[in-house]
Formats: C-alpha cells, structure tokens, sequence
DNA sequence: GGCGGGACCATTTTT
DNA sequence: TGGTCCCGCC
C-alpha cells in the first residue's frame, strides 16, 4: 500500500511540509518515519518542477537506502534525477572519485572491506620498517578508534596526556603511513572514505560551496546512528542553521554505541543547528499491551531527548504479551518450540525470534531443526557462498586490483574447491615473476591445465585479460557453471550456486538501474560487495534475529528470549555500569517493539550450568510481581 | 581424604 | 557475578 499525505496525521504532515531551515524529527517505533522522509523528499520536487537542485538522503544501510528509492520511484514516478538517495560511505565514494584527485586519489579505487586485508597492509608495513608495528590488531584497533571518531593524525596530541608524547607521534606516523599506503594501492577502507572526504571539503571550499549548491536540501535517516565522523562530513555539506537539513531520529534506539554512536550526538546537533522539533509520538505498529510495557521500560533511561512523549499506540489490534519463566536453557527452548508448533506452516513467516546474542541463537535453530522445524538466523551482510560464484567474482576483483595478494589467495582457494587439483597462490605468483606476465594472466594458465577449468581459464583470459569485457564474461561463467552444477541426479552439485546466482542477478540489474549497462568494472564491484546478499527464505522458515540486526523489522509474533541477568542485560554491560545499561535496555525497548500482535517474553533460572536471575528489564516492565 | 584456589565463560556488526 | 571441576598440597 502506499501512503498519501492525507493518510498522515497532523505532526507527519507538518514535517512532510516543512520547506525551510533545520528540523528534528523525533520518531519513536512504529511511528511512519520513512513514510514521512520519502513523502517530504517527493513533495520538494514536485513543488519545484522548473528548479534544478539535487535532494541528498542520507541513510546508514544500503537496504535502507533501497526501500527509500523504491518508495520515492512508486511516489514520484520513474524520475529519481533529481533525488540521490544512498548510504554515507556510497555519498562519500562518489564524491571522492569525481574530486578526489585534488588529493592524489585515482577515480577508479578499489574498497576493502575484509580487515584481514586491512591487517595485511599494517603487517607489511611493519615488515618493511617504514613504521614500527609491533601489534597489527592493536594498531588496526586504534586506526578505527580514530576513523570513527573522524580524528586526523594532526588532531591527535589533544587526546594524549603530556608526558604520553611517544605514544602519540607512534601512532601518527601509523596513521600517517597507513593513509599513504592506502592512496598508493589505489585502495580505501570504510573509514579512510570518511576520512578523505572530510579532508576534501574542509580544504577545498570551492568544491563544498559547489556540493551545498546542488544538494540544497539533505535528509538523513536513523540519525542517532551517526558516528563522529559521519557527523563532521554532515556539517560540511549542511554547515549551519540556515541549511536545510531534515533529520530524522530516535534516541531510544541507540544500540551502535560500540560503533561510534552517542545520545550525544543529538545534543550536538540541536546546538550545532537549533533546529525545530516536531514529535512522532504515535505508534501505528505495536498493541496497546507492548507500548506500555516500552514506554515503563524506557522511562528508567534518564537524559533522554527533552519532553519527549510517550509512545501512544494506534494499533487497535488485541494483542497479547505473554511470560514465561524455565527451569534450564534447554526447557526455555523447549518451551519456545511448543509455542511456535501450533502455529501453521505457512505462517511460520510471521514469527521472529531475538535473543541478544547469536550463542543462543545457535542453540535455538539446532533444537528447532531436531524437531523438523525450519529455521534460518538471518545477519544482514553475506558474502557469496558457492566456490563456483566466488572463482568468477575474485578473478573479476583481480582484474580490478591486480596487485592485491589476499584476493589472490581467495580466487586460488576458489579454484581448488572447484577444481580437483591444488592451485596455490605462491605458484601463481611464482609463474607470474618468472613469465613477466599479470597474476592474473598466471592463475588463468594454471587454472587451464585442469579439465574442469579450462573452459572457465579461456573465457578469463580471452575476456579479463586480453580485453575487459566483465559483462560477457560473467554470461560465459553462468552458462559455464550451470552445466558443472548438474550431477545428473536431483542434487545440485553446489548446493548453494542457485540462491547466489540468483542474488547476483538481482544485484547486477539494480546496478545497471542506477549506473547505467556500462557501468565502469570498479564501481560494479563496489556495489556488488556492499549490496546485502539475503537468503530467500521459505513462508515456513522461523526467522531468528539478534537484536541489532532486527532493529527497523517488524512482524506479527515476536518472541524475545534469553531475559535473564548477565544474558540481557549481558555480563560485559553490567560490568561496564550505568550507561552501558542504558544501551542494554534500548535494545529491550528495540526487541519488543518489533512486535505487531503478540510478544512473548521468557527467562530460565540457568544457563549452560550457570544460575541467572530474571533481567532486570522484565521488573522494569512491571512483569515481575514482587 | 579433605581442603583451598584457580580456571572456566562471557556481545552486538553496518559500511 | 555465578556452579563445578580439577589440580596441587597437606
């Protein structure tokens, strides 16, 4: 269904129409923020048919960003020109490859985005003696620390005390040497993108007056969940309170502290912009039942965002909230399970499961599927899985990095899946030095000597090597592979290549829906990595969550497990004190309001052999009696 | 055989 | 914060 303005109630409205200046949208769960931020971004442009200006929204997912597009596209109709709606890392890519030469970055970078290669790079550095790096992790740790804080190696002594001098000018020239490295191998990270893009704009005015021109107006999605740095490109493109910077947030919902998200933010941003507020306060997901025990749970969290009100639910369905209480792990599973059988195969799709950490996730599917129920943990991001897949997608990543060693070594470890003898990356390299030729070039000769990938090795060369025309190779390999995936009998033999192809398919078509059919080989892979790789998952599949990655999910049965002391709250929070309990019960306020019919909740007196209380969030939601 | 003490385990994850 | 087990020592 697609919502109209006037669906909307009087505040949605009144943010849907807000034109000029700064504004805080302050939505709780539940409360049709999307429908508002899509419904405001279509309502600009199709008040200012005859102006040029670009609407930037800025979201924190790339699903996010997707739903939003998709949303605006049903709106507006197919004219989204006007519109550029993408995730801040995405904002910042685009950026960097149209001005990052201003300084000395190539328009066509590769990202990484496996620390492992992050990592490798800090080894060599060290083994090479530029730097000293005694501790790559450690300085990998501190690097991010610094990334997500948006602070530069120059900013660097005023987080050191005197006497720490040392220390301090070490770990500059790591992140010094670390920066270089990067703009040499023609590579960035999540971070260095922030990084650079800050630097970009605060030492190229002219390039941030023209960025403030074409995006005049900027939304930004899930607020709460900017990290410094985000925040600082933020105030370069929207500098202060007479930007028209629409922002949509709920700190309720801050659960990536640990990610460089802060309530201070907030307060940063109201002073930074004095921008209006209006209030979301109702909630058009959750029963009655479920708003009030969130609204008792979240009330215990003090400093919230001034006068926000309590959610008020305009659900007017029954719901029910049910507690259950076990003796040992294994009965609370037992006990979930009986919960779930009564319900209808084909409506298993409405039930979620969270729990706070994947440990008891775990234990929770391996119960389910002894029982014969289907069950599937659902994490946002996966990577391919079939060797058939990955041998195509890494030889296309060589291509694009042919230097880089660790995709070497992946696209070896590919091949020797596939193929029945060894191919090992040192020899690639070897043939490689000795033959004067590309590593690439080297694989594909040595991938030829196998029956199996001899067809495969030709089309490399012939399409990877020889010329770049990625395109039609990825058409060889699928036709390729699809015979090699035949057994002859019912099995595929690559259990996995179906649900992959057709993961690649979808994502190489939204691509091409966004860049153009000749998108540039860089930029097809940069999207195919970031893009989510879900399962498809069957209407008789119960979905089990953790809670950060069911947070913006909603369905009709939610059961939240695991409430026990030292469990969720868990035992690294309590230790840490107050304001990491904060966090821990805005994930509680996160869990149960996914909810839209009916919440269970439940606790067992031991886990694994150790004896826990009952959470202390279930007495805050006035469930315990005395 | 009885004891004291230490080890065990311990979160979330996008881009 | 916990219960339990195992080791070493007397």
């Amino acid at each position: 269904m697609t919502i109209t303005i006037d669906m909307l109630n009087a505040n949605q409205r009144l943010a849907v129409e807000w034109s000029q200046g700064p504004l805080l949208v302050l939505a709780g769960p539940g409360s049709g923020k999307t429908a508002v931020l899509t419904l405001r971004i279509a309502n600009l442009i199709t008040n200012s048919p005859d102006e040029s200006f670009r609407i930037l929204g800025l979201t924190f997912t790339v699903k996010a960003a997707n739903e939003m597009q998709n949303r605006i596209r049903e709106l507006t109709g197919d004219e989204p020109r006007r519109i550029k709606l993408c995730t801040f890392h995405s904002f910042c890519t685009d950026l960097l490859r149209q001005h990052g030469s201003q300084l000395g970055l190539k328009p066509d970078f590769s990202v990484i985005t496996d620390d492992k290669d992050r990592l490798a790079i800090l080894g060599e550095m060290g083994a090479s003696g530029e730097v000293e790096i005694d501790d790559p992790e450690d300085s990998l740790k501190k690097i991010d620390t610094m990334f997500t804080h948006g602070i530069t190696a120059d900013e660097l002594p005023g987080y050191f005390d005197s006497g720490q001098e040392d220390t301090c000018r070490a770990l500059q020239d790591v992140f010094r040497g670390y920066l270089a490295r990067l703009v040499k191998d023609n590579q960035l990270d999540f971070g260095s993108m922030l990084h650079f893009t800050r630097e970009l704009l605060a030492s190229k005015p002219r390039i941030a007056r023209q960025v403030r021109m074409v995006y005049r107006y900027v939304c930004v999605d899930e607020f709460q969940d900017t990290n410094l740095a985000q925040y600082k490109v933020l105030r370069l493109v929207s500098p202060d309170s007479s930007s028209n910077l629409f922002v949509v947030a709920d700190d309720d919902q801050i659960i990536f502290q640990w990610n460089g998200a802060d309530p201070k933010r907030l307060e940063e941003l109201k002073q930074d912009y004095t921008p209006q507020i209006i209030q979301l306060p109702e909630n058009y997901r959750c029963p009655a039942e479920v708003v009030k025990i969130a609204n008792q749970l979240i009330a215990h969290n003090p400093g919230r965002a001034s006068a926000k009100l309590d959610g008020v639910s305009q659900n007017k369905v029954d719901g029910t909230v049910k507690l259950q209480e076990f003796a040992n792990f294994e009965d609370e599973v037992a006990g979930l399970i009986s919960e779930i059988e009564p319900i209808p195969r084909n409506h298993r799709e409405t039930c979620l499961v969270i729990a706070r950490s994947n440990k008891l996730l775990t234990h929770v599917q391996t119960a389910m599927h002894e029982k014969g129920l289907s069950a599937e943990i659902v994490s946002r991001h996966q990577d391919f899985v079939s060797p058939l897949v990955q041998l195509m997608y890494f030889a296309m990543k060589v291509a694009n990095a042919p230097d880089s060693r660790s995709l070497l070594n992946k696209l070896c470890s590919a091949a020797t899946l596939v193929n029945d003898i060894i191919v090992s990356a040192e020899d690639v390299s070897a043939k490689a030095k000795v033959e004067d030729q590309t590593p690439l070039r080297a694989f594909f000769a040595l991938a030829a000597t196998s029956e199996t990938l001899q067809p495969f090795a030709d089309k490399g060369k012939e399409l990877l090597c020889d010329s770049l025309e990625y395109a039609s190779f990825v058409d060889a390999c699928f036709q390729l592979f699809d015979q090699l995936n035949v057994t002859g009998g019912e099995n595929e033999a690559y259990p996995d290549y179906s649900d992959d192809k057709q993961n690649w398919q979808r994502i190489a078509q939204e691509i091409r829906q966004s860049h153009g059919e000749g998108v540039s080989l860089h930029i097809f892979l940069q999207e195919m990595d970031l893009s989510p790789k879900a399962k498809p998952l069957s209407k008789d599949c119960v979905r089990l969550q953790t809670v950060h990655t069911a947070k913006g999910v909603e369905f009709d049965n939610v059961f939240v497990i695991g409430l026990a002391e030292e469990q969720f709250p868990t035992y690294f929070a309590i230790k840490k004190g107050e304001l990491a309990i904060r966090e821990e019960r805005r994930n509680c306020f996160v869990a149960i309001t996914r909810s839209s019919q009916n919440l269970y909740l439940s606790y067992a007196r031991s886990y694994f052999g150790w004896d826990k209380r009952p959470s202390r969030f279930l007495d805050e939601m006035g469930l315990l009696d005395a």
